[in-house]
DNA sequence: TTTTTAAATGCAACAATGTTGCAATAAGTT
DNA sequence: AACTTATTGCAACATTGTTGCATTTAAAAA
């Protein structure tokens, strides 16, 4: 994913191609698996605050990145189609949040809830998985 | 669960008594699925913001209650035992929130995910489902 | 029951996180 | 190059979460 390739997909979804998005999207992909709001900031530095709000939000409405919770307050993001071969909302995968490199990997799952919910319509699926991944096992 | 049935259970992990979490006990049961912090500060009013953090922590500590966070950054907590069957921590159930009527209802899952992650060292689990219940539906 | 003691509460102050309005700037268009 | 509109950066504000400490309350001891 090279600047003309992300500049191509941002005026794809009507965004402008600015530095602070190419930098964001270019530091995500590099970084290879979903980010915590906080290591995004850190990252970005000296980004301010609102404009890193405002661009993480811009790209998630238009679905370039999705965001999710881990059980804490810091919100993941992830670049929908690459860390996780869709945009992600309605779709069942896994999380894998590892507690020794921090690493979050995204995991297919074959299989659907409707199974254990036969009477609800399911909208959105989140699984968040943390343990030792296995790089680290 | 009357008051002294929980008095009996505060005492049993170390906790006094007290009229805040006697008060937060009996309204999380009450209402019968789990809750937003939002929605259980304004159940609990006029409690101290500050009382009502260390309640919830003096719980979650304990194992009395819980603590999930649904794609926002609201947390939601219940009572373990009574919404969810277990202590929950490495649990792997279902926490479905309907869009219609807010309620948050688990499902117990009698499948292990590490079918999907054959080298992975599993901690703990969570699942998170939206759409519309059953009794919504 | 009264006294003791340790935990829990309420308040004030603080820290961190998230939001809004607006003038200045940069991106994409003509 | 000039124009137009989205985006940025800043200041101010709002909300959420934390810490220290004096006061109060629960439960144990006398």
């Amino acid at each position: 994913m090279n600047s003309n390739q992300l500049k191509k997909l941002l005026h794809e979804r009507s965004l402008k191609a600015t530095s602070a998005r190419i930098e964001l999207l270019t530091k995500m992909h590099e970084f290879g698996s979903a980010m915590s709001h906080t290591a995004i900031q850190e990252a970005m530095e000296p980004i301010d605050r609102v404009t890193l709000y405002r661009t993480l939000e811009s790209l998630r409405e238009k679905g370039i990145i999705h965001k999710t919770f881990q059980g804490n307050n810091d919100a993941f993001y992830a670049i929908c189609g690459i860390n996780c071969d869709t945009e992600a909302q309605t779709h069942e995968h896994i999380h894998f949040v590892c507690n020794l490199c921090s690493s979050v990997s995204c995991i297919e799952l074959d299989e659907s809830f409707s199974n254990y919910l036969p009477k609800h319509q399911i909208e959105k699926v989140s699984i968040h998985i943390s343990g030792i991944c296995n790089m680290c096992a």
